[in-house]
DNA sequence: AATCGAAGTAGAATATTATTCTTTTATTCA
DNA sequence: TGAATAAAAGAATAATATTCTACTTCGATT
């Protein structure tokens, strides 16, 4: 990793495309971009070494694989011992079903973010899974019926 | 979009090496599995257009980019016709802070995934823009304060 | 058991792209 | 203004993607 330098349009433009299209060639890019592939190629190398490109991945449909249901818990604890907390942290990131951790402010400990295939998975996750794990005090969970995704192409940053 | 046959493991290994990276080699993956180019070539061509594979993306370390803050908020409305629901949709994911909008059963109507600089944004964004929006009758935010994914390399279909 | 066909695969040939290198052009700053 | 630095262009090379043809393998059918 090296020391990361103010982000220019350019950049911010390469970042878009590449959150697009990951796979998109550096010529196309530098088509689009009125460059030559040189200073595109660069800048890509530059963004990857400094970790703002984190990495690239395949999104992949899980709805089409059969696993349509997403959900979220917010777990309360009993006791909030470090050594609790780190277990907990232990134990749920380890489980397949599990997508996100977080650790949050709020009306509840943790909201963790959950794929399953139906209900009946669900259910089965809960009371063996979660319940298993000690000092839960509460469990809430919402079940996703619908998601969509902010539709901003344009770069947040 | 193709119609969608059973994936067998030489899919499934694809599918998680091009999550681990999107810009993996075709070469580099047929190594991996012992065969070579083309029949991983084209498995992958059938993955993509079976829809299997979303698309590929780039994934951008937001935090080095200063925006440190993701938080969830809940949204229950006062009235739930459906026009009002589809407003609500509308606007929100026009906004540039939303990752995520999900319907979902439970104590609230919508779970919104947000990401902003810090508590001066959050505090904006939600008495400017959701307050905005007619029609909300309680938010409640949860902040995150520490993320951590999933770590099951394998895909989990 | 022999034959047919489909699906999958290998290996070579070609087209395209990535990557490196050298030269030229802008920018910055003293 | 004029050096120093960074960015970019353009050409050359290395590597990869993509296409094509031909060879297996396996299951179903007779």
């Amino acid at each position: 990793m090296k020391e990361i330098k103010k982000l220019d349009e350019v950049d911010i433009k390469i970042l878009q495309l590449l959150r697009e299209n990951a796979r998109i060639t550096v010529k196309e890019m530098s088509t689009q971009l009125n460059l030559s592939t040189t200073p595109v190629f660069e800048r890509i190398k530059k963004l990857e070494q400094a970790g703002i490109i984190d990495h690239y991945t395949a999104v992949i449909n899980h709805e089409l694989l059969g696993q349509k249901f997403t959900a979220f818990a917010h777990i309360s604890f009993k006791d909030h011992s470090k050594e609790l907390i780190n277990e907990f942290e232990d134990r749920i990131l380890a489980l397949p079903e599990v997508l996100e951790c977080h650790y949050v402010t709020g009306a509840a400990d943790f909201i963790i973010k959950i794929r399953l295939r139906d209900m009946e998975e669900y259910k089965e996750f809960v009371t063996d899974k979660l319940f298993g794990i000690p000092n839960i005090a509460r469990i809430e969970s919402f079940l996703s019926l619908d998601v969509k995704r902010g539709r901003n192409k344009k770069l947040n940053i």
